[in-house]
DNA sequence: GAACGCAATAGTGTCGACACTTTCTTGACG
DNA sequence: CGTCAAGAAAGTGTCGACACTATTGCGTTC
């Protein structure tokens, strides 16, 4: 978890993470970025083993910032590792992503509430105008902005609720989804409810209305997760379908997801 | 976030944890549960700079799994990384604390509520009886044990939810809190309120009456927060009390706190 | 032809070394 | 007497190497 200086380079929309904790662009970062891009990508895919060595070549430098990438990540829920056997990717199963969601709509409704008690009117504003300043065209972003406007939107009522930890906690899920939501964005299930969702909420957020407001971001969260286990299986259809009946190995990867 | 391969050595409670990840008793673990162990007893002193050259002597291993075990507690929270300059421990603030205790209780209610609606009566039952099982006894054990065991209760609330992402937010949330839970246990403000408020939410539970026994948890976590606060300022004061006029530098680090 | 064991290979875990950055010390200067 | 600067010391970030473990491939035996 980490704050990124960001290096313009890669432009994944970043997030605001665990306060204290600042780190330069330096190997080690980068590393950091570039594996979690791959992960969130599908570039590396689940289940998979990921090698060390290959991938430090990959990237021009040693393993040991690899090393310390990965460790993170592990931390993150990204990657396992297991003695001698080194980094596996993590396989997100259908159930592990219903819980990872209830787990998010836990945070999300008790900021939401939080910050109806301790919010002043100008926070509250402040969350008003930034829907109304992205409402207009949120609709006709590409994937990455979209997505980086959606999670920014809930991360300020996370902000607002006054609790850093809450904002912590719903970055690293946020990480850890997006590749997931990303691809729901450009599934062709996903429609602009979201958008009604979203405005619906910011008008219970105004009238500090805590019960119905977190009602509505239960049931936001809630109407997403049935849409993207679609998108997610369309997805892992298309990422392991090009070389499918190569061999068993990677048949049996499937399998477990 | 990982599970022990017991070393059996060191003895502080062991936590389950982040599920697929599993690491073996090798120095980088070893690393890693050692300094967590001086952070918790306030070994490292809150807002210290880490010398990693000076730990791996004192742990007999080369600077690496240190390097690797801090990068994993820093990112649990334990510390924070500066570029360049390291890692330092982090403080934790009354504020800090606060902010803490808010997010269990959060989990924790969730958990609860959740518990009620799928837990089959076997597992309620599981619960009864664990908390039986203890209760006689609870308050005659050492603070390490009283500690383990209701971290212990609190768990299995979460693993009977069904949700294990709740388990490992629940894991990491007692990690970094355990230190201050554990100078309240052995602070005279620590009384038995604690054991008829789990034997109520116990009682919630077999009847699954979810609102009453969230609300009664919330409280019970709620009540142990003011009484923390005095043990943690009597804490830090012993703290830092010995060498307390000593030189300006460490009296600095004792405001930001 | 299949199962087993052994050797060869690939890969992780840890180490010591070195380059570069930050911090401390010392001494000159105003 | 305090301020600043340059050099020395301490400390982090990264590297390549090596030891040890897991895996793969091959040959042997039944």
């Amino acid at each position: 978890m980490t704050e990124r200086a960001e290096t313009g380079a890669d432009s994944d929309p970043s997030l605001a993470n665990e306060a204290e904790t600042r780190r330069s662009a330096d190997s080690s970062e980068r590393a950091y970025n570039t594996i979690r891009k791959l992960l969130v990508e599908f570039k590396l895919k689940p289940g998979e083993r990921i090698n060390e060595v290959q991938l430090s070549r990959s990237l021009g430098v040693s393993r040991t910032p690899i090393r310390e990438a990965l460790n993170r990540l592990a931390s993150e829920g990204f990657v396992s590792l297991t003695p001698n056997r080194g980094f596996f990717v993590r396989s997100l199963s259908t159930e592990g992503l219903l819980d990872l969601y209830e787990l998010r709509s836990i945070i999300e409704c008790a900021a939401f509430k939080l910050m109806c008690e301790r919010a002043d009117d100008s926070d509250l504003d402040r969350l008003r105008r930034y829907w109304e300043a992205i409402v207009d065209v949120y609709r006709d972003q590409p994937p990455d902005i979209i997505l980086a406007e959606d999670e920014g939107f809930h991360l300020l009522i996370a902000e607002l609720s006054g609790n850093p930890e809450l904002v912590g906690q719903l970055s690293s899920i946020n990480a850890r989804i997006r590749f997931i939501r990303r691809i729901q964005i450009e599934h062709p299930s996903h429609d602009k409810a979201q958008i009604t969702s979203h405005s619906a909420i910011v008008e219970a957020a105004v009238k500090r209305d805590a019960e119905n407001g977190a009602k509505l971001l239960r049931e936001h969260i809630e109407m997403t997760v049935s849409a993207t286990q679609q998108a997610l299986k369309d997805a892992l259809l298309k990422v392991f379908a090009p070389d499918n009946g190569a061999d068993l190995k990677r048949r049996r990867r499937v399998r477990d997801l």
